[in-house]
DNA sequence: CCGGGTTTACTACCTCGGTAGTATTACCGC
DNA sequence: GCGGTAATACTACCGAGGTAGTAAACCCGG
């Protein structure tokens, strides 16, 4: 669980095109990324083996290809990514991080509106809901 | 300037050490990373000019050693590495990490009230809509 | 003046992400 | 049955981070 799914550049545009429609064979995956990377097929076939071997996807067979599918959530993998971030920087405090993107980061208000409602809106008052975090 | 430094933990530490000293030696350098993470002097050695190449860091020569100093500042890299994962992840919008940290991140009240602090702190209390400002 | 220690230079490896060519296999239509 | 094509398997490379051994240079104390 949670073993740190970090993933590059690729990986994630591949992970993005799984996430979105659930499963997909290797041509579908090319054909979705081709047009904006123009990668070779062999190439998205390479990501995914080695993807697999990584764990963060899985692929049965149907006919002569391949179909993969993912087995960690984009959640998941955000989370691997931003609290790996946050230690590497911040010494694992994400309040620092906000603080930097606060201050350090320019945030246009358009943002900066959306955050504060966020922070608004969860901000209970009362902090009790610990439960079904898995 | 602001050539996406993205630096990788040993070179975070060794970095960090740069940052707070000022400038150090190969030795000092090693010296104070030793005790925590065991390595050769001749890794941090070979790091520093790898470090050199990439521009994060320069030397200039006291005797037979080496003093090394910052080219960059830890905003810097703190604001190169940030983005570059608000970009990767977010699709550069700040406001979706912060809510990411505010959902789906374990923070602990501790930190959210920081956070919320932070917040307000920033938040020019008149700024509404169309101010004028900037 | 010489040997040993200090310091940097050079070289080597390993892993991972990324990229792709080539080989092999297996199926499909004729 | 055979050829061609579609699909995966295998192999190869590059760059970067990380780690370190060995070589070479040089300085200092006896």
């Amino acid at each position: 669980m949670s073993e740190s799914h970090t993933l590059g550049v690729l990986q994630l545009a591949i992970m993005r095109v799984l996430w979105r429609t659930g499963e997909a064979t290797v041509a579908e995956v090319h054909q979705d990324l081709e047009p904006t990377r123009g990668l070779a097929l062999t190439t998205i076939a390479t990501m995914l083996s080695k993807m697999e071997r990584k764990g963060v996807v899985a692929h049965r067979t149907r006919g002569r290809q391949f179909v993969y599918e993912p087995t960690v959530s984009e959640a998941d993998v955000h989370r691997s990514m931003v609290s790996d971030l946050t230690e590497r920087l911040f010494d694992g405090n994400a309040a620092a991080l906000v603080n930097h993107l606060l201050t350090e980061q320019e945030i246009d208000r358009e943002e900066l509106a959306e955050i504060r409602r966020q922070i608004e809106a969860s901000t209970p008052k009362k902090v009790a809901k610990k439960g079904g975090r898995r």
